[in-house]
RNA sequence: GGAGAGGUAGCGAAGUCCGGCCGUAACGCGCUCGACUCGAAAUCGAGUUAGCUCAGAGAUGAGCUACGUGGGUUCGAAUCCCACCCUCUCCGCCA
């Protein structure tokens, strides 16, 4: 959410900060709804002033023995209007948030303007991309042949867009999420965390799932509870609502979890393999800071997922997403992209993002400032660190052979009893 | 699912029976500043909820709101009534 003080300052200088991600903002509709909103809260606020006052003196007059009747007679009709004041109050109340709600976070100043994913400036590139003397191969193809992935099974269990992982695969997945986990823990100084993958309305909207993304999210029929995309919801949600000490700043948390998306609008995108799932396991990196740390911070967090693909002896590029590709609540974003030498091309492994006081906000979500004073919303930042399915998709077309074996990299066989190759 | 207890500031907690100088909310802790000290601890003193609206360049001032959430009764609700959520204890059931 963004600052109503900011909008209600410079509305013109939001919506042009807004037009460069793509996105228009109606400046006379706000207006109108603050015009509104604030002209009833004046009304009503004198009126709540007159019969505090006048209650008091009722109070007053019957500790004096007194009579208070044409008092209260007169209160009659100002509670009349009061009710009906804070009845179109409410609503105006309502149309406000519900118009805040809607509103993307505004781009950093050092986010490069453009228009879709082709104007992402590419910043880094780590690691060369392996020559093969055959025909290298897709990861579903490879993974079919060994009997990892079992799509069919998965198919018929649940639908598209699920899968079987047996016997190395499932334990290959295992491996990457524990090595993530472990590196995570250990040396980039996150706390391991378990959180709920199921929660509620108020949680999914404070990390800006909701309202505007719910055709994103499973839904559970019976229970207003959401299955959560990512864990960023859950992790960044955990101190909503409270206040937290600047000492305790900057936080960092970790969690292995599933994720559910319902992938809709993506229909024909990805439809073979795992890169593209309605569950898939994913590690997420969450940080708070206080918001002067909160760039260097994006910096460290692109750090610790590059790190995790330099282990693993996978090629990647790093990309600055651009104004037009960001996701809603991000202020900047990194996208670091492995190579896939079955497809021949980088696709998406991680999305590092500082969210700014954008979720903080939402949730409210501050931090006391160590020499006392007011409380300032937290900045978060959120990445991916990694996801599992994606990584294993990595590692199995970059080690590939020309036997359709796959050679591991050395970082994991720890953690599959030495295992070296999957034939 | 059944019975009981509870949800009040950063934390703990009083107030609820009997509605009105009890919400800048007793008391305690914490925190900030000061005194004492070579320094610290201890002690002593002062301060310390948040959001919004209006006014002001600002320091600030006036007002409204918030006692788990949402309704209701009332001139007036932390306090009375209804529904729901959450926590704890016991019982039942269950991985």
């Amino acid at each position: 959410m963004l600052d109503l003080k900011l909008l209600q300052r410079e509305p013109e200088l939001v919506a042009r900060a807004l037009a460069d991600r793509g996105s228009s903002l109606d400046v006379a509709e706000f207006t109108a709804l603050d015009a509104r909103r604030r002209a009833l809260l004046g009304e009503v606020e004198a009126l709540k002033a007159e019969r505090n006052s006048v209650s008091a003196q009722v109070a007053e007059r019957k500790r004096a023995g007194q009579d208070a009747a044409d008092l209260i007679e007169r209160m009659g009709e100002v509670n009349a209007r009061i009710k009906a004041l804070d009845q179109e109050l409410e609503t105006a109340q309502a149309g406000l948030d519900d118009w805040m709600l809607a509103v993307p976070n505004i781009p950093h100043e050092s986010v490069p303007v453009g228009r879709d994913e082709n104007d992402n400036p590419e910043l880094s590139r780590w690691g060369e991309a392996r020559t093969f003397s055959f025909a290298p191969k897709e990861h579903w193809e490879l993974g079919e042949a060994l009997g990892g992935l079992d799509f069919e099974r998965g198919a018929k269990l649940a639908g598209s867009r699920f899968v079987v992982s047996r016997g190395w695969a499932a334990r290959l997945e295992r491996a990457l999420a524990n090595f993530f986990l472990d590196i995570n823990t250990r040396e980039h100084g996150y706390t391991e965390m378990l959180t709920p993958l199921m929660v509620n309305r108020q949680t999914m909207t404070g990390t800006g799932q909701l309202p505007k993304f719910a055709e994103d999210l499973f839904h559970l029929a019976d229970w207003d509870y959401f299955l959560i995309p990512t864990a960023e919801v859950s992790l960044t949600n955990l101190y909503a609502g409270e206040i937290v000490d600047e000492s305790e700043l900057p936080m960092a948390f970790a969690a292995q979890t599933p994720c559910f998306r319902s992938e809709a609008g993506s229909y024909g995108k990805d439809t073979k393999g795992l890169i593209r799932m309605h569950q898939f396991t994913k590690v997420e990196m969450v940080r708070y800071t206080q918001p002067e740390a909160s760039y260097e911070n994006l910096e460290l967090m692109r750090g610790h997922a590059e790190a995790l693909l330099q282990r693993l002896e996978l090629p990647y590029r790093v990309i600055t997403l651009c104004t037009g590709d960001m996701g809603f609540a991000a202020c900047k974003t990194y996208d670091i992209e492995v190579w896939l030498p079955g497809q021949g091309k980088y696709r998406e492994i991680s999305s590092c993002s500082n969210c700014g006081d954008f979720q903080a906000r939402r949730m409210n979500l501050r931090y006391r400032p160590a020499g006392g004073g007011k409380p300032l919303y937290v900045h978060t930042l959120n990445g991916s660190g990694l996801p599992v399915g994606r990584t294993l998709v990595a590692v199995m077309e970059n080690g590939q052979q020309e036997d359709g074996s796959i050679v591991l990299p050395r970082a994991l066989r720890p953690y599959m009893d030495g295992l070296e190759r999957i034939a």
